[in-house]
DNA sequence: AACGCGAATATGTATAGACAATTAGACTGG
DNA sequence: CCAGTCTAATTGTCTATACATATTCGCGTT
């Protein structure tokens, strides 16, 4: 038992009355100056505790009215998307890559218009097929990536060791394996698979497009929404 | 252009050096002691802005070390899951819901022992099915469910309005058509689906289960990393 | 060279006070 | 009854200071 700091027990004892259900949404959260006489501290800790909440969307605070329990309009959920490579080992499989194609061309996307690298190869969970990858990455925004030898280095754990901190979007769907996508995992023709299509941004110019094919029976992602969370 | 405050303007300006790219990771981020001078300010507003992403993740504080730029481990995206009816009527869509089967049960799962609601329906979008969803309701959690008429209102939609405020975890996957889920959704068997599994907790104990499977065509999630703004 | 230890340093937490900004609610005049 | 105005309650921001805490660095000893 770690001595928690006040502001963060304030939050919490707060947060157990919202989430068990007792203080339900609407309902008036004690203002800071009621607060701060019941735990008998300064009015900043209690701010910090209630900014807190706010920011993360359990209360709403409004000037001259007070501080009130938020309704949850749409649940937002964290979704972890680790690197395949971190993700793989993570449970104790061997990952592997196997680049199958790898070429310059003149992409005319309009998602993605310009001089692109264009990659396609499969990720191996224990030399067994995992996902099927198809990627364009921007010459002009990425030329360090000409240079790199991504027979060894998966693109997008390259990418993430050189080019960090961008925006990202991501679209999950599902589909049926085509022909080509069957035969580079080793799967039937027709067989689901999880699509995943990431485009990611850097200072608003596009960096990558990549779609990432996996077996179905082989993955999953998980969303979390929740407090304390496991 | 309206007034931002201080340390807002402070965090800002150092997001846009790490988003940019002129601060890698690894790189040093200047001192509360340096910030200070530099904007000419109190401590404790520079250290509100570098909390503030350091809470976010751009950043990683080390007491005695400094402040630096952190390196993306995992790209954590926001998944924005919104209820069904919400979602299908914000696309302009007239929203459906048919209840199939509704049972009071004893459940036997590990995941949601005890007394429970059983439902099956399925989503309707201008009258086509959009997905078909199966639900445990843990009836000794929300007993109110029993008198809801869950043939008018999607048990999600009723679920959302009674019971704020859950944890909950997601599970994305993909599946192939079931005879029985293909004669619910009229599409072949084998056809792929979109697969979501959502497990909600309430102060540890579960609330509900279910299993909601989308045609693939007609639905796929959307998750964003965005910097702040958004 | 290896180890232990103290000190310097940067962040973490908290206080007490001040003023600004917003706005719900009361009050006022028509 | 309505519209406009004023007031006061509440949060938002910021300052200046103090002490706590963790951790790196260098020093001295072995």
């Amino acid at each position: 038992m770690k001595a928690a700091p006040l502001h963060e027990r304030i939050r919490r004892e707060i947060e157990a009355q919202i989430l068990s259900g007792a203080w339900p949404p609407g309902a008036r959260v004690p203002g800071e100056i009621e607060l701060m006489a019941q735990y008998g501290c300064a009015r900043m800790t209690v701010n910090k505790a209630l900014s807190s909440l706010a920011h993360a969307g359990l209360v709403e605070r409004r000037r001259r009215a007070g501080t009130f329990v938020a309704r949850p309009r749409s649940q937002s959920m964290v979704l972890e998307i680790a690197d395949l490579a971190r993700e793989v080992t993570a449970r104790g499989q061997a990952y592997g890559w196997r680049l199958l194609s790898r070429h310059e061309v003149l992409s005319t996307l309009p998602e993605m218009p310009g001089p692109v690298l264009e990659l396609e190869g499969v990720h191996l969970a224990d030399g067994t097929p995992l996902a099927f990858e198809h990627r364009l990455i921007s010459t002009a925004q990425v030329p360090e990536v000409l240079a790199a030898d991504l027979a060894a280095t998966a693109p997008g754990t390259w990418l993430l060791s050189h080019v960090p901190w961008t925006e990202a979007e991501n679209r999950i769907s599902a589909s049926a394996a085509s022909p080509a996508l069957a035969r580079a995992l080793n799967i039937a023709v027709g067989d689901p698979c999880l699509t995943v299509t990431r485009r990611t941004w850097r200072s608003g110019a596009p960096v990558t497009l990549v779609h990432q094919h996996f077996i179905a029976q082989r993955h999953e992602l998980v969303a979390r929404f929740g407090a304390s969370g496991g």
